[in-house]
DNA sequence: TGATTGACCAACT
DNA sequence: CAGTTGGCCAATC
């Protein structure tokens, strides 16, 4: 697209997310140039729903570490079902270790 | 069409 | 230390 909006860069970020991995909202907005944006990067995975590709949503999660959106999976135990079914811990709605799971796209992904 | 909200973050009071 | 405010962009009322 000659013009992506910050929902089509969001989510290309996230899928670009690999297995075992997390990031945090502000670490994609922050990548894409703004900070402040991480609010809708939350937006964005709502409507992740209705896009043809998938989104690992679940691979996302706030700069604590903690499933804030976990509801928004159809369930408040998906997110951490899915979380744990990638080998990455996750107790008490935080996940253990996240700074060995963080995946820093302005660090890894870049450009 | 204007106002409000939304899965956040950081700074200020 | 805890509560409030500002900021960002897009969708919903």
């Amino acid at each position: 697209m000659a013009d992506p909006s910050f929902f089509e860069k969001v989510y290309e970020v996230v899928r670009q997310i690999p297995y075992g991995r997390v990031t945090s909202y502000g670490a994609i907005a922050s990548y894409l140039g703004s900070a402040g944006s991480s609010r809708m990067v939350g937006w964005a995975m709502n409507s992740s729903h209705g896009t043809e590709t998938y989104v690992p949503a679940h691979r996302v999660v706030n700069r604590n570490g903690v499933l804030t959106g976990k509801h928004h999976f159809g369930g408040p135990n998906v997110m951490k079902q899915l979380l744990e079914s990638e080998g990455i811990k996750v107790n008490n709605d935080q996940i253990v270790d996240f700074k060995k799971h963080f995946w820093n796209p302005a660090t890894e992904l870049k450009y």
